[in-house]
DNA sequence: CTGAAAGCGCTAACAG
DNA sequence: CTGTTAGCGCTTTCAG
């Protein structure tokens, strides 16, 4: 209340201690657990600083502790359902540990390079997703001793990484299709574009092959929904179209099904249509698809993280952690009919 | 390279400054413009600093600063896409200007004053969205210094507010209802959770009113699609079926047609059905709604935010600031039949 | 143009 | 149990 510790300048542990009559030294413990304080002087503390409405800065705090209490997550985008999800789970239990998060989407920005490298510089550790910054860069902020962990990304030597299963999935994927008798397939997607979309196409090889059908180029294209939509209706006005086009995600799959609609083509009579995550979108849509656990991939890395700012132990003695966590098929109708059970494939 | 630089102990200033033979403050100057370096020298620590890998201590630079370069925002949940998208157009605007970005999800949570208060400690401002923290708390970190800016929240006086209109679009929803023929219109969503919903219940009223209809009781109830499953299995189980259902936002809407599927109604012939928010999925369950500029809601509280850090100016002299973003009906199928014209309704 | 030195707010020995 | 006193890594006058 006194008009000298209003809107001026910061409050700070200094006039805390002035006020309650005490050392900073005892107000820093009694801002803590710290069983070194009176009660009654842990409560007269206690006052002041409700009193003085104190918040203590975390920046002096975190150049004291040398540690930030803070991760950081970098992805690419948070305009698909999938990366908010992953931010999700990461956020809630960073949270739980007690720690902040700090998010960084890099949007293909040019200097996505720099922006990573900066957040390096103010967390204790971070979780790095796939599309956004080049290894190189990685690897340097692993040498600036910043733990970290690869979500969704190539595994990198020496560096934690967790993902989701791609090629098994789509394997079985693949003979789902092949049982619904469909040969002219198509695979919307490009394997470079990331070891996911490989896997995807590579298990859809395999069944093919399994089937002794020819495997199908891909047609090479992003992940976006529009990106999905120039590609189908190129897609569909070639010369022979496909009977069935596989999305290397739904998105895509929702770009697909919006310009066949248009085109005024039944789904999945006159094509069928399947993508890959399980968006919202997709139930609505009623597509066919691969729900993948989004959310514990991002809380994976978060408690991964956890353990490597905490136990400290052996830096790099201990092996890279890797986890590759399972996915499922979710039939509806966008693959073809189905006699009756039409959520319960396998 | 040398070794005595490894892994070791973080890389300060005071290494980069030494091996290039200079003092510490001419590499803090070389770190940032400053034309008070001559080129050489500038040069030959810019060499230093990339062989060592050197990343400046945020830690550090924000206490000699006392700023953080870095803005919070506070929302209850990134389940939905709504706040998704609000912390997509936040995140971005933010990078532009070159401040990094704080996330906490308080989901509900009892601590989430504690954690809130926490995260005004190291941003330079914050955005606090709907139910999240109690006023109070968001007085108490105005109080701090900390720059605030209210999102999609009721105004607060003295500080800023963005938020998207409701009622005139919801008045535009129930009169285009009630042009349908439609006289038994229920509402699904609770006025008091959200003065959002409040306004869309009071939007509706002003029509009903309009046509002479009575205004139906809202059926009070959480934003959730399972929530909305829950109350629609209730509202079609009552005596008499309501003939459209308006819901206080789209994933309600989706719970509603989920329920309604499953009791072998058809939407929009047995019932109609409309949401708010126009998600994705709403699109691909042909759901009419409302479309809400969420990125612009994020982006304005960004640039907000930065005025209020930069400037500085008179602090509470000017008048703190309010807008409201417009918003636009989009018509589907689910809100009934509509001869010809389908998504131009206005 | 460059260096020396004084903090920024807090934690953590080290003495009482 | 409490106070003193160094720093943590960086920015920033103030002198050269």
């Amino acid at each position: 209340m006194a008009a000298s510790d209003r809107t001026g300048d910061r409050i700070t542990i200094y006039h805390v201690a002035r006020r309650a009559g005490v050392s900073i030294a005892t107000v820093s413990r009694a801002l803590r657990d710290s069983h070194l304080v009176t009660p009654a002087t842990r409560e007269r503390i206690q006052a002041v600083i409700e009193e003085l409405n104190y918040t203590p800065s975390r920046a002096g705090r975190a150049l004291a502790e040398g540690r930030h209490a803070a991760n950081g997550i970098v992805f690419p985008d948070l305009t698909g359902p999938y990366f908010a999800e992953v931010v999700l789970g990461y956020e809630e239990v960073a949270a739980e540990l007690g720690r902040s998060v700090l998010i960084l989407a890099t949007h293909g920005r040019p200097d996505a390079a720099r922006t990573a490298l900066e957040l390096a510089g103010r967390v204790d550790g971070m979780a790095i997703s796939l599309r956004t910054v080049p290894d190189g860069v990685v690897t340097r902020i692993v040498e600036t001793g910043v733990p970290v962990v690869l979500v969704a990304r190539p595994p990198l030597p020496g560096v934690d990484a967790v993902s989701t299963e791609n090629r098994a999935t789509a394997r079985e994927l693949a003979d789902h299709l092949v049982g619904h008798g469909y040969t002219r397939i198509g695979f919307l997607g490009d394997p470079d574009v990331s070891p996911d979309v490989a896997g995807r196409y590579a298990g859809l090889v395999d069944g093919f092959r399994a089937a002794g059908l020819p495997a199908p180029p891909p047609v090479r294209c992003g992940l976006d929904m529009d990106v999905g939509e120039a590609a189908a209706a190129e897609l569909l006005a070639g010369r022979t179209r496909p009977e069935a086009v596989v999305c290397a995600n739904d998105e895509l799959a929702l770009g697909v099904l919006t310009v066949a609609e248009r085109a005024g083509l039944d789904v999945p009579g006159d094509l069928a249509v399947t993508g890959w995550d399980d968006v919202m979108a997709a139930r609505f849509a009623r597509l066919t698809t691969v729900r993948q656990p989004m959310r514990e991939l991002g809380a994976t890395a978060a408690r991964w993280l956890h353990d490597l700012i905490t136990d400290r132990t052996s830096p790099r003695l201990v092996e890279a952690r890797r986890e590759v966590l399972p996915t499922a098929l979710v039939v509806r109708d966008s693959c073809g009919d189905h006699a009756g059970n039409k959520e319960a494939p396998t």
